[in-house]
DNA sequence: CTAAATTGAGCAATCGATTGCGCAAGTTAC
DNA sequence: GTAACTTGCGCAATCGATTGCTCAATTTAG
């Protein structure tokens, strides 16, 4: 009784007609007669009748479920390349489930299996930090369900991948230092081996070579790139003879600690040292001074995911080439950052 | 081929036994002898077997899955609530998916509507600013599936929900204002008549109140708590004969705003105005100064929803009794609002 | 040594929606 | 007036996993 879940066969029941009709009515099949098909959602609605996409899914085996696999939610840029991934995918009637991997590996490939066990038509991943071997997404690939890479991806993969222009976004940030009148730039990045980080690094490099500037290695201060990792770098870089006089780091919450410990040391920003940071969270317009940063589009890169994903999943049966979209970032000045 | 999808049949057919045998062999049955689930499990290892939950879920009638609705996920408060949530539902093997609302009616009832077509278990939901409908939820009530509210919630509702003490927790910052000298406190509230909500305004004049001084409405602001809102709110209030000394926002973004404001009039944060917010979202710490803020313990508002969801599952039969929980505030105190 | 109990596994139905095939009644064509 | 369609709908299988009921083969009990 107050299980109130109706289904084809109870309509079917209540009019004398079988659930084939029924189905057929709900569907707006053309041998079904229009008198039949008014009853049938007369009775659906009076039952009211709920469509039970599982049972639908066994038959047809998808899903319409998109699975997207991030290291966290809280953090805007993902929830952001989330909400274009939904955007895209609702509209052509899909569902999203979300899952975070807390940059875990075991948890990611934990993930991976309970997505795929949920019959996923697809899953949207950007890597945890921790993975270096990708067994668990090439397993699905072989299944048949195809896997989409944003920002954290592998070139390696046969995937399809979303991604900004690290490099053009790092070149962009150093050159804007540089054009600032910083000599001393140093680069906050990450010791793992990702290649956003490496492409982040290569366009500090490039850019500082460029432009005349020598790259020393010193200057460059790997870390975790979380708030506490930004703090200690910029403690370590103080105590140097010649410390920076400008600092892009490969993430926004590494530049927003070297900004609490410049202020913490009374040092001027962005008089003596300038700042730029990457990935556009929303607490860098917030700071004073504002921070400088790369936005990364993330809006844009969801939806093209999701519209690598709909690509995919209708050219099944054609023969699968991997395509990467590269988005262009751009910098966004503020105060951080100019004389 | 690609279609790597192997099934229990093909595990029978390769052992030549039943599916039977090989579903209960993977279960552990203990009517199946050792030898042979060593060997099913054996086989389905070579085959890539993996269950296909969607056909489990027919079968049973149950998903494992939780639907959860937010406003949005990119707000740390509601993306930490789902964190906690997540934790305890996949330790009891339950998946969740996630779905936002933007605070939309027509998108909340669409997604009640899908999460009730993917047969989710229960649906865990804060409730978007503009409904004040909610037939959506009673019927998906009614089909059985358990409702828990959370934050944003409604007590005419007949379902289980956990809050903060709203009332309590502006009590608190209230107070804390009047201690350190504030006579002139102004609020900034929603315009929506949202529990929450009200709940913080009437914690805020019971404190003037109850503190002896007087309760002003012109010193309450409403608005819709976004950073611009703040920022408005406060410009309105600099005009004002006799400008706050102290504002309690109901939000975190609300209060943000007003710091920028009088920082840009060069009015000096706490001397002369003194701040506090509520929900401790991230970004409130890394401010200059950092803002004092309500925290709402969101994660364990998630875990406490999620305990409820899994009691009310196993309770099914028995007589339903919706509980409210209703979790301590804890006031942080920061720089903005001591002298 | 036979009856009872236990072990191991197969048969077939079930969950709810979908769909190819078939069939009867009604239409149209020539 | 009959052959050829068309219309409207039913039959039964299917998707994959699960489970109550059976039943044969062993084992145990007495």
């Amino acid at each position: 009784m107050k299980k109130g879940k109706s289904t084809i066969h109870d309509i079917a029941e209540k009019l004398n007609i079988t659930a084939s009709t029924v189905s057929r009515a709900l569907n707006n099949h053309p041998r079904i007669s229009v008198a039949t098909k008014k009853a049938v959602q007369k009775a659906a609605e009076i039952l009211h009748y709920q469509p039970n996409h599982i049972a639908a899914s066994l038959r047809s085996g998808k899903s319409n479920i998109i699975g997207i696999i991030v290291p966290s939610i809280d953090r805007t840029f993902f929830s952001t390349v989330v909400r274009g991934i939904e955007e895209i995918a609702n509209a052509s009637r899909y569902n999203v489930m979300i899952c975070q991997t807390h940059d875990n590996y075991e948890k990611e490939v934990a993930t991976v299996n309970a997505l795929l066990n949920a019959q996923v038509d697809g899953i949207i991943v950007s890597f945890a930090k921790e993975t270096t071997n990708f067994d668990h997404f090439l397993k699905a690939k072989e299944k048949g369900v195809p896997i989409i890479m944003f920002d954290r991806t592998n070139d390696e993969l046969e995937m399809s991948q979303v991604v900004v222009d690290d490099f053009l976004g790092a070149y962009k940030a150093t050159e804007h230092l540089i054009q600032q009148g910083c000599t001393r730039i140093s680069h906050f990045t990450n010791v793992r081996k990702i290649n956003i980080y490496k492409e982040r690094l290569r366009g500090y490099k490039e850019a500082l070579i460029g432009n005349g500037l020598p790259y020393d290695e010193d200057y460059v201060v790997e870390g975790n790139l979380q708030l506490e990792d930004g703090r200690e770098a910029m403690k370590k870089l103080l105590l140097m003879p010649h410390p920076p006089d400008g600092i892009f780091s490969a993430s926004a919450y590494g530049i927003m600690g070297a900004l609490q410990v410049l202020k913490e040391h009374g040092i001027k920003v962005p008089e003596e040292v300038k700042l730029v940071g990457f990935s556009n969270e929303p607490f860098t317009y917030l700071t004073e001074p504002s921070l400088s940063t790369i936005e990364q589009h993330s809006m844009r890169m969801g939806n093209a995911a999701a519209e690598i994903f709909l690509e995919e999943i209708s050219n099944k049966d054609k023969k699968f080439i991997p395509q990467k979209i590269v988005l262009k970032p751009e910098l966004i000045i503020r105060k951080s950052s100019v004389r």
